[in-house]
DNA sequence: TTCTCACGGACCATATACGATTTGAGATAC
DNA sequence: GTATCTCAAATCGTATATGGTCCGTGAGAA
């Protein structure tokens, strides 16, 4: 173009049409909802989200329909979206199929870890398990998810990386996880930790780590059921098992 | 409603309004690419195929955003929409990743599958056998396809079992699969079925049953690896592998 | 009192229209 | 002959407008 003062104009433009406005609402909405202002079952009316951004409907539109595709909105023709609901039994898909793919990560990653992020690792597990006396099922939800973090972020394979994003951004639309319905998961769940990191620096077979992550996130899945099969016990009503859910007997 | 004559009208709109349009826009969209109507690469214009299925730009748009969510197509701000291309290193990640997701369907599959089914696999099998000797890629493919949907189809986590069909569609977006690239691939493919079969026939530990479908893609993706390798090799380029594959060392 | 049905408001689905951006070809200067 | 600049066509991004569907509400009849 014509250059000179136009710098300001030009660096604005540059900015403010760095993000098309359904990619704002797609980020804006994605953050409610992983933040949990826009709890489970809230129902997402078009025309206000679309006063709220100042933007069409049309935009907004496909920010919802690709946050349908990742699973976060479901949507009914004529009706309307609504945040995903997560019941007992989504989640314990959601569980089983995150173990499975997470630790994939994880195995993948393992012999990629460099020392440093392996004692970050370590610290974090620390904060961890010193963090459970006066426990916080927030801080611990937030805390382990920076720790699994660093364990799988190291995999070299973007596919099956995103995929253990989509299973964390699914499962963040619960209430903090396990850990506040099984407080005592907590501390298994540190041990299972040290674990894990005593595999990947002793340099264990990828495989064999991949397993521990995968029965870590598996046993937390089965704290979840048990405890539920327990009210359910007490009060005397027979809830079957939904899927069969350890591989090993 | 009103009963009479209307019945084929009421019908075809019951039948034209069961579909959105931007559903059924989206459904043709993947259909073509699957099919390979629409390779890799190609342009997807909106306005051609808004005025191919005789609608707006709006519902096309929308049906895009997903497949772009499902990593079918690529978008680019302001250039638009091509088919996916599946270039080396992304068909190594996708197989890889579908080895984790697929194995782990099956072997959750692997107690689930009645006698019935089994024996329909076994069937198929023994057709992918009769065809090795007038080998046709293509059919060869389908009938691959074939038999492994058999073997994890009765895989109980929906989550998972989604992410499978997401897997096979990305990587039909190929050329007919390593087979057609690796032609000796296919008899020791057949081959491993056979044991796969062997163990879910004889009841083995679903997670023998996992593994033993994870190394089975794994395999498939190895012989497309060292394929590569050979003609790069020959060509005196030295290639670096794109990312540690196997697990067992 | 309860059931049925018509009515109206809220919202979604789609079409059309206009402004913004990219891209590629042709012209011009070196 | 090559590189750069200009301009126009193609295409996308968004806004607005209109028609259709669903759902709650209230009146009337059994």
């Amino acid at each position: 173009m014509t250059g000179g003062d136009v710098t300001a104009s030009a660096v604005e433009t540059a900015f403010a049409g760095a993000l098309s406005k359904s990619q704002l609402a797609y980020d804006y909405l994605r953050d409610r909802i992983a933040l949990h202002e826009l709890s489970p079952g809230y129902r997402l009316v078009l025309q206000s989200i679309a006063d709220e951004l100042a933007m069409s409907v049309v935009p907004v539109r496909e920010a919802i329909r690709r946050l349908e595709a990742e699973g976060l909105v479901t949507y009914e023709r004529n009706v309307g979206a609504r945040v995903a609901m997560v019941d007992e039994h989504g989640y314990v898909d959601a569980m089983q199929a995150l173990g499975v793919v997470e630790g994939a990560a994880t195995g993948l990653s393992a012999r990629a870890i460099s020392p440093a992020d392996l004692q970050r690792a370590t610290e974090v597990n620390d904060h961890l398990r010193a963090v459970l006396d006066h426990f916080d099922p927030h801080a611990f939800t937030a805390l382990n998810r920076q720790f699994h973090s660093v364990l799988f972020e190291s995999c070299p394979n973007k596919l099956l990386l995103d995929m253990v994003h989509r299973g964390w951004a699914q499962l963040s639309g619960l209430r903090d996880s396990t850990f506040a319905f099984v407080p005592g998961r907590a501390r298994d769940s540190v041990a299972e930790h040290a674990h894990i990191l005593d595999l990947i620096a002793g340099g264990a077979d990828p495989l064999e780590v991949e397993i521990a992550a995968r029965n870590h996130r598996w046993a937390t899945m089965q704290a979840f059921l048990d405890a539920r099969a327990d009210r359910a016990g007490r009060a005397d009503r027979a809830v079957p098992r939904p899927t069969p859910l350890r591989e090993t007997p």
